[in-house]
DNA sequence: TGTACATCAGTGAACGCGCGTTCACTGATGTAC
DNA sequence: TGTACATCAGTGAACGCGCGTTCACTGATGTAC
């Protein structure tokens, strides 16, 4: 028992994994909402008080799936570009764009829960920032290895959109929190390419692109490859 | 009572807007899984089984409440594009685009409902669709109006996205709904200005941007004008 | 190694909550003659 | 205009559901001597 801890310690870590599968299970089949401590006590075959041994509360277990969503997809989307870091900078973002897209897809309750309309009365807390920035923050990595690597270029003379001094300030803060040295306008269109993809993909999960196309991995393909196009990533 | 109907028509027809009225004030003040029909019924002083005489269901409740905020907002939206049908395109839609902006933080709750995640066990009947596409529809027209005004200006040689072909015949199915007469690669940007716009708005309302800047509603315009530079509107 | 006490996991009952929906009913309003 | 019947709105009780959380308890595991 020197390594392991005791009997308690490995039951506990065992059960504890037990809960949250069976949570991350029941809130992947019927969504946040229909998380209750009860049903997962239920399936577990213990009585539901026996839970709070385990976990604080509905919230606790909430958050701890929460964190465990971003961290999932965070995982995945380090992964594609640790491994295309050979690939032009434009094929990565491209590849890290569909992770995202079929993780959603995969993961649709999820998805919901961490990127769609907030839980009534749940406010997550700021224990869930460093995992649910990972997904974005390896994007970032894309552009900031292209700069770095010179695949980078902007056309030329491409007219500039005048940005307010506030948000230029704005804009000199966020270059030094996430280390990318671009200038405004590019720092502007990747922010426009990363709302614009993870609202691609709401619109798909959530079925407000209904009807419009048949094709919609190809379209989100191509969207992304044109994002990919106006930052200018080779 | 002839023009106005008899008794009983004029109080089921007031009676059934305070319903409505009612409903939508707590879908706005605690989100549409708070919105229960005994809630309703006490707030109006009637017993909960009264108010089955004017909505079949609950689901019904919720489904007329979406087809008046997809009406609200469409409304709103269509209102902007008819009023500066005399300005440059590019400005009417940054006007529409703020539009969709200020309207979603007038109705979180709302907006959620409609452009969030779905609500668990609700499916929207058909009978939404109308409604649910005025606003963009409306932001169609804009592009419309440039085209046909011929204040649209595409970059001579702008690199062109290769488009699956199945995906171009995509294209052609929905130029046609659309009745808007642009190639392959404008349509294109055109879906991405208009993910752009829903996707920021969503980040935003959802707090994905916060601790990112301070000037949203700058970001979001700045945002907007670029995406109107891209699709070409002058 | 054995015993006495402390810690912890799990039990089962209970509290109090709010929900959607149905149903037989009373009494008011509307309509046909 | 008056009466007999039909239609409709609203009542109140009830059914059955599931939830989060607390609490005093029993019995097993761990620890100090």
């Amino acid at each position: 028992m020197a390594t392991n801890g005791t009997t308690r310690e490995v039951s506990r870590a065992q059960i504890t994994r037990d809960i949250l599968d069976v949570g991350r299970r029941h809130l992947a089949e019927h969504g946040a909402a229909a998380l209750s401590l009860r049903s997962v006590a239920r399936e577990l075959g213990m009585v539901s008080s026996a839970v709070y041994r385990y976990v604080e509360s509905r919230d606790d277990l909430l958050t701890r799936l929460i964190v465990d969503a971003y961290d999932s997809l965070g995982e995945q989307v380090e992964a594609v570009v640790d491994a295309t870091s050979a690939e032009l900078p434009s094929q990565r973002w491209l590849a890290a764009a569909l992770t995202v897209r079929a993780w959603a897809f995969a993961h649709p309750h999820e998805y919901a829960l961490v990127y769609g309309s907030p839980v009534p009365g749940y406010a997550a807390p700021p224990t869930t920032v460093t995992s649910g920035t990972r997904a974005s923050l390896a994007l970032i990595r894309i552009v900031r290895d292209a700069k770095q690597s010179k695949q980078f270029r902007r056309p030329r003379r491409s007219a500039v959109v005048e940005l307010d001094a506030r948000l230029s300030a704005d804009f000199d803060r966020l270059r030094a929190n996430i280390d990318l040295d671009i200038d405004d306008a590019t720092l502007l269109d990747v922010l426009i390419a990363w709302t614009q993809l993870f609202g691609l993909v709401s619109f798909e999960l959530f079925s407000q692109t209904r009807g419009l196309v048949d094709q919609h991995e190809e379209l989100f393909a191509a969207a992304t490859s044109r994002m990919a196009m106006i930052i200018g990533l080779r």
